[in-house]
DNA sequence: GACATATATACGGATAGACGTATATGTCAT
DNA sequence: ATGACATATACGTCTATCCGTATATATGTC
């Protein structure tokens, strides 16, 4: 049988086709995010949004930190300039995008403990 | 039913996706290149590399231009600003590519058109 | 311990994508 | 028109992926 290799262009590239992630890509831009607040705002089921956070931690793209009950996620450093290069861009055309532009705002709403000054693209 | 959004990032990274994908984009980032020399390079059989190459063209990531019974394919300039800027990254990763770069040499053994200047990353 | 909350995973069904093979289409030469 | 060649598409199958639901795990409180 062939290999499957959990690596490379082609992998980093399915984990990006997927519209759910790039929403949570999105919203993790701002910065650290816990998994129910990233379930607040897309208004989505949390096992969703948990496999979905497990792909994008399998392909590198994004840490989780565990404090409590809660599990934060946030933007990983990458080593690999290809990932970076097209983690670069994707969070370009996000901050121009409406929809993604839309859900950052609704995320402001959601989540209690940001402030009003938080909650944009660093 | 949902509509099913042939376009936008997801589409683009879909396309992307795909290993033999990435090998035709390759072999065409070094000029245009018809079905043949894929295919012989390639060494893969002609309907998947005409499937691939069909899909390549309906994401708008090249162009087909035909010339008697040979149809050659090419990059396309991209509108796009993410797209540009992806395909950019991906064009240089290429270029450093041990894979990449054996195939693009094994195009010029397999061509019997192209000279020995030709063939390299433009 | 029992319980509530936050998150992760397992399971089964539905759909999309890739493949090999066969066949259709299009072009040229005779 | 016939045949040869280059390319495209159609068809059936197999696998990967996504989803909703149910359940498991982990942590904190009482």
């Amino acid at each position: 049988m062939k290999r499957k290799s959990k690596s490379g262009p082609p992998f980093l590239f399915k984990t990006l086709a997927d519209p759910t992630r790039l929403r949570l890509l999105n919203l993790l831009a701002c910065g650290e995010t816990c998994v129910c607040e990233l379930t607040g705002t897309l208004r989505v089921v949390q096992p969703k949004v948990s496999r979905h956070l497990a792909h994008l931690k399998r392909a590198g793209l994004v840490e989780a930190r565990r404090n409590g009950k809660w599990t934060h996620y946030r933007w990983a450093e990458q080593a690999d300039p290809l990932a970076r290069h097209v983690l670069l861009g994707l969070r370009q055309w996000m901050a121009k995008d409406n929809a993604m532009n839309g859900e950052r705002r609704r995320r402001r709403e959601v989540c209690c403990r940001i402030g009003p000054k938080e909650g944009n693209l660093q």
